[in-house]
RNA sequence: GGGCGUGUGUCCGAGUGGCCAAAGGAGACGGGCUGUAAACCCGUUGGCUUAUGCCUACGUUGGUUCGAAUCCAACCGCGCCCA
């Protein structure tokens, strides 16, 4: 064993329950294999699961084996965990551009090998079960009064209007039978996922210990949220995703950028790789001179490189330091800087011919392009300063683009507020 | 099945014939301060080529009225009580 894992997230505040301590002897006396699932609920994960990904990551540094699980089986019924509403099922078709997706996300932050970390599909060994063996060998092993006690389960059937359909209930099933079959063939004794699935892991550690008399372990992490309590992961365009397709590599960035004082040292602890010691002279720095955002700084490099690479983190950086220097003058910089910069920016292709015509006044620029949900917000909005063409302020509703505002390569730069942007281009195909 | 109540903008919630695009709050967006933070202050928050203008909107449909979120009827959803 090449370090403590279990202090170590400790020492992150990443430990939210363990199943009995005697956890903690056994990481440190033998190689352990540990798994993390992963519900193919979308074609990319989000950096909510990132915090599983990195501790996966964590736990193969400290020596141990781990196992990435993707519910290409779990996926077909749905986990009623946290869900208000019963799940409408995936379609087999989609299910499997989600899996896809995600198995090659997973894979990327596991070093996978003959004797490395595993990457396994749970449909592997669910589809293949037979519903009356599966019925005496695992279903005799539940109790119905403990199933229906559960939280996910009581506030379902507590609420008139939502049922839960015999289908979900069944989902506690599956997952614990998925322990069960890792323990099988991979040796694997230890659950870890988020405080959500504690009572899911429980369950699994549980049906090990009956069937095969050996102690299984489970490990949850603290729900994550900001720092005043709301849902962490979102911003004003939704999800903040992994695949670069969906959140471009600059708005990645940016989001990790923008964490607020309180969450930044948490997150250097959650979602980096940093050793415990150097985060808390970081926080240390950044509580003495906070202006300077040493904190988010550091935070933004480490996530985006570990993510995307050190050149989408080159190019995010580059166009960070374009677009907020307020003195920038966006007609020094040439086309190819101009390209680079708001790469992942919006674009809207405009003809040349439409200059200095009403079809390039501001407002209805402003409203076609979805920078403003109207004409009528646009209008109201821009007396205030909200908007700015090329990086300078422009205060005039009734303003038309001309000519004099084509950038280098017939860029024009649009921003609402400070971080919205929409780069025109007056160019022929 | 019977009785009573309830349904309003993104959400919560006021409004019981015209002064209602509808109080207030939350959220969101924008501005200011600062640090592309938090807190705080200010502004905006149905749409339209900004208009003492038009259109769309108070569960649905129909009615009363010069005029309806507001009154009436039926229907639908939800809640509570009785059977």
């Amino acid at each position: 064993m090449t370090g403590d894992f279990l202090k170590d997230l400790e020492q992150r505040n990443l430990v939210q329950q363990i199943s009995t301590p005697e956890l903690a002897g056994v990481l440190q006396t033998r190689r352990v294999a540990g798994y993390i699932g992963f519900d193919p609920t979308a074609d990319s994960l989000h950096v909510g699961s990132l915090m599983h990904l990195v501790n996966l990551m964590r736990f193969q540094q400290a020596g141990h084996r781990p196992i990435g699980v993707i519910g290409g089986g779990t996926g077909l019924i749905g986990d009623p965990s946290g869900k208000e509403n019963e799940r409408s099922l995936l379609t087999r078709a989609q299910l499997e551009l989600n899996l896809a997706g995600i198995r090659q996300q997973v894979a990327r932050f596991l070093d996978l090998g003959d004797d490395g970390a595993v990457l396994v599909d749970n449909a592997d060994w669910l589809c293949q079960l037979n519903l009356v063996e599966f019925l005496r060998d695992i279903g005799k092993h539940f109790s119905v009064n403990q199933m229906v006690v559960r939280d996910s389960v009581r506030t379902r059937l507590e609420t008139r209007e939502q049922g839960l359909s015999y289908t979900e209930f069944s989902y506690m099933l599956l997952q614990a039978y998925d322990f069960l079959a890792l323990y099988d063939r991979y040796d694997c004794i230890l659950q870890m996922g988020g405080s959500d699935q504690w009572g899911n892991i429980l369950s699994g550690a549980d049906l090990i210990r009956r069937l095969r008399g050996v102690e299984a372990y489970g490990l949850t992490t603290p729900l994550l949220t900001k720092p005043d309590g709301s849902k962490f992961g979102k911003s004003e365009e939704g999800n903040i995703w992994l695949d670069s397709r969906r959140t471009s590599p600059y708005r990645f960035y940016q989001f990790w950028l923008n964490a607020d004082d309180q969450g930044a040292g948490q997150y250097l602890r959650t979602f980096t790789l940093l050793p415990v010691s150097q985060i808390e002279e970081v926080n240390r720095a950044h509580a003495a001179e906070p202006a300077k955002r040493g904190a988010q700084r550091l935070l933004a490099e480490e996530i985006t490189r570990m993510v995307h690479g050190a050149a989408a983190l080159a190019r995010a950086q580059r166009a960070t330091e374009i677009l907020f220097s307020p003195e920038a003058d966006f007609h020094q910089l040439s086309a190819l800087e101009l390209d680079e910069a708001f790469q992942g920016a919006p674009t809207t292709r405009l003809e040349p011919a439409v200059l200095g015509t009403p079809a390039a006044g501001l407002v209805a620029v402003l409203a076609d392009t979805n920078l403003y949900p109207s004409r009528g917000q646009a209008r109201k909005d821009l007396p205030n300063g909200s908007v700015s063409v090329n990086n300078l302020t422009v205060r005039d509703a009734t303003a038309v683009l001309g000519q004099s505002d084509l950038l280098p390569g017939g860029f024009v730069i649009l921003r609402r507020g400070k971080k919205h942007y929409h780069v025109l281009r007056f160019a022929r195909e």
